[in-house]
DNA sequence: ATAATAAAGGACAACAATATCTTTTATTAT
DNA sequence: ATAATAAAAGATATTGTTGTCCTTTATTAT
């Protein structure tokens, strides 16, 4: 396995590819957001129920309905998502899975960990589902297989 | 769950316990290095049996027995620890988990998660197993709870 | 109103990760 | 040689993740 799960991996592609459609006005079905980041269609489903929950994506049920994302949730950050999957964890945990690890207490790797956690929460914070629209649809940016 | 699996948790913290008793002139038996490093012992023992086949830790059998790290093993990079335990993806693999991810076919997250990727590489291969044996056997650093 | 559509929700199945227990093998001390 | 020790190996149990299926609810179009 990656860094994330593959709950979390789904969630990420699922959320971008949603986010692309909602720009370009479309509602995204399951069917069709699953054929297009390659995942398993009903895994798929129990993970946008769930975003829903949170708020981090839009939905409407019937004719014409599908998942979407208004113009708030197109700027949250993708560590929204990351935290709803993988908990707060992989932000704050030592890297050996030490719970009393910290500053006054280090492991072995606490230093260097804290920079490869910072990085990520970086990368993560600083990334909204929405900012690869354009070369999204460009296609210059890939989500499937 | 953190960015390693809790079995590579676990077989980092008994590495670096391993290689500090070497140290001190000690071989470490699975029940004593499982209550330092808060382990459960029997899933331990499965863990060295596997670091043992890669000849990354040395054992003998029967009384005074135990596992300890001869002077090529302690130079070793936790790397290889790693790579035993969760394979080669943690260094290689697209953060959204797509198989075709790569230079000219990228995933939104491709070029930051690039560099966390970088981050975490250069952490594991430039720490050796016996690095910290000295700040471990000040109590300086910590391995359990 | 009725039928069709699509998400929400609940129940369950398959698989992998985590954990425990028992038996076997190698080594040492007596 | 025998008993004791400790890792190796095998079998099994538990839990969490991943994945599927079926029913219900909300919405739309006719």
């Amino acid at each position: 396995m990656g860094i994330f799960s593959k709950t979390c991996e789904y969630a990420m592609r699922a959320m971008f590819y949603i986010a692309q459609r909602s720009q370009e006005g479309h509602r995204s079905g399951i069917k069709e957001i699953a054929e297009h980041i390659d995942s398993p269609e009903h895994f798929l489903a129990k993970i946008l129920q769930k975003l829903s929950k949170e708020g981090l994506v839009q939905s409407i049920k019937g004719p014409n309905g599908g998942f979407y994302l208004d113009a708030k949730s197109l700027t949250r950050p993708l560590a929204d998502i990351v935290t709803t999957f993988e908990g707060e964890q992989i932000f704050t945990g030592c890297g050996m899975g030490l719970s009393y690890c910290s500053e006054e207490n280090p492991c072995p790797l606490h230093n260097d960990f804290k920079e490869v956690r910072n990085k990520i929460t970086r990368m993560l914070m600083d990334t909204t589902i929405g900012q690869f629209n354009h070369e999204l649809i460009k296609g210059q940016l890939t989500l499937n297989k």
